[in-house]
DNA sequence: GCCAAAGCTTCCAACATACGGAATAGATGC
DNA sequence: GCATCTATTCCGTATGTTGGAAGCTTTGGC
């Protein structure tokens, strides 16, 4: 009943596994018996992966060899990863605008299979509660202003797909229904963007348009979120009309080879001289 | 003579080995035979591991199966990684509090092995270039304010440690010999922060100062970029003193138990009901 | 301070897995 | 359309991985 022991094979799978553990396990990190337990898995194997691991620079070991957490290498490596279609770059100096003209916090987000996860945010002087919350936050995909965008402009089997995934996973979190979501979508989908306090996090209120590509369909959302009062009737319009804008933009600046995608682009080096 | 070629055996290694090799590529990605090639494996052996790596969802696939990049799921595992001693979580309401206040971009930069890694940026309404660049950008220890900061702060013999490997790596790049350095770091250790225009990069200063646990080695530094203009004679000693302050509320914060340090902490869910 | 218990590490023989050559299928480009 | 390069499948082999057992260290109780 632990975790699923169907499955995990080679020490590849195990590596990851570990990697896994001990991402949950936070700053708190893990000890080995710990993660032995967790992934049944004996001690001198786990022992075996994870010497490999802090060897590799993956992991970092306590001064008292006693817990583990992964290592500021993997936040480096990883670092370079969350940049598909150079969305980060792209928007980096958008969202930097975005804040400074709104003063409020500025949200990236892009879809990760059944989730949004937050790629960068740019922050105001409000101090805000979000669901994604920090830089490599993950939520439900329908949740939140900017999960809701990309959901809503998802092409539509994927978006049943989600639908039918994440329904679950809402219950508990202000989406009541099927009906009620799906209401949601077409209203985003008509106005163009995702607003509505939902009223789930108390005060605060957020909008968000999808960053769409070619084909119409969401490959990201940015994201305003900000305390209620800042969101009135008066001052929607205009931040809507401003988020738009610069979405946009980034459209426009995504690489414009899609349709046959055949661009080599820079390549490794060849290591070899 | 590609890669180091003596080694690698594990298939936990060489899947590693793999993701470094993309996180190199960027978003560029690398075909499998550019893996291979450069790692000096067999296509199938690449093969194989890839499709783990996907299935495990590190890495992605790009559609026509052609390009392999890091995958975001990695990168939102990985984001929990750059949290040594909840630095980044002490830290943020600090940045935030700094880069509103002197209206200029801060960083926070740790060190890993022997290089300043950047752990977090607070963005300022002017628009810099520095040396770390983005979060999770590397530099060498030594180069720029907060890795300079670091340095001068670390413990003896791991400060001469890191002047012995960092010296070669540091030509051309400012750092003219250890005597120079030298002087830096006398001069930093002597101030308590780390300042002067270097000049490398034409316009742009810093200052820095670090973050000391209780033994008063440094564990992180806080920095400040900005354009040379902003940091005259008049505002240094200002924007100094804040950051001091700021670093000293930091060093407080940072886990009490250190010396003993046998603080349980949160541990993991036992995952058995 | 001692002893018991739990955790960590080393060793090694049995085993399973990952390996890579060869061959096939699929792209790409000339 | 053919030649070349790339991706994928197959399979016998060898290599790396496994976990029991046992030693060693740390932790915690008394």
């Amino acid at each position: 009943m632990t975790v699923d022991d169907a499955g995990a094979k080679s020490s590849l799978q195990r590596g990851i596994a570990i990697l896994r553990l001990l991402a949950e396990a936070n700053e708190a990190g893990a000890r080995l018996t710990d993660v032995a337990r967790a992934l049944n898995l004996t001690p001198p194997t786990v022992h075996r992966i994870l010497k490999t691991l802090v060897e590799e620079g993956m992991v970092e070991a306590d001064k008292g060899s006693k817990r583990y957490r992964l290592a500021i290498d993997l936040f480096a490596m990883a670092a370079r990863a969350g940049n598909p279609n150079n969305l980060r770059d792209i928007c980096r100096p958008i969202m930097l605008r975005l804040s400074a003209t709104l003063r409020d916090t500025i949200f990236l987000l892009v879809r990760s299979g059944f989730d949004a996860v937050c790629l960068d945010r740019s922050e105001g002087p409000f101090p805000i509660r979000s669901f994604t919350g920090d830089i490599g936050g993950r939520v439900t995909l329908g949740i939140g202003q900017g999960s809701l965008a990309i959901l809503a402009f998802l092409p539509e089997e994927e978006r049943e797909e989600v639908i039918r995934f994440n329904l679950p996973r809402m219950q508990g979190v202000g989406i009541l229904d099927e009906v009620y979501l799906r209401t949601e979508i077409a209203r985003v989908r008509d106005l163009g963007y995702a607003s509505r306090s939902t009223g789930l996090l108390p005060g605060m209120s957020g909008v968000a348009v999808p960053v769409l590509d070619r084909e119409g369909h969401a490959v990201a959302a940015l994201s305003v979120g900000t305390i209620s009062e800042r969101l009135n009737e008066e001052r929607l319009p205009v931040v809507v009309d401003i988020l738009r804008r610069e979405a946009a933009g980034v459209r426009n600046q995504l690489n414009p080879f899609d349709p046959v995608l055949r661009r080599p682009a820079a390549v490794l080096g060849s290591g070899a001289a």
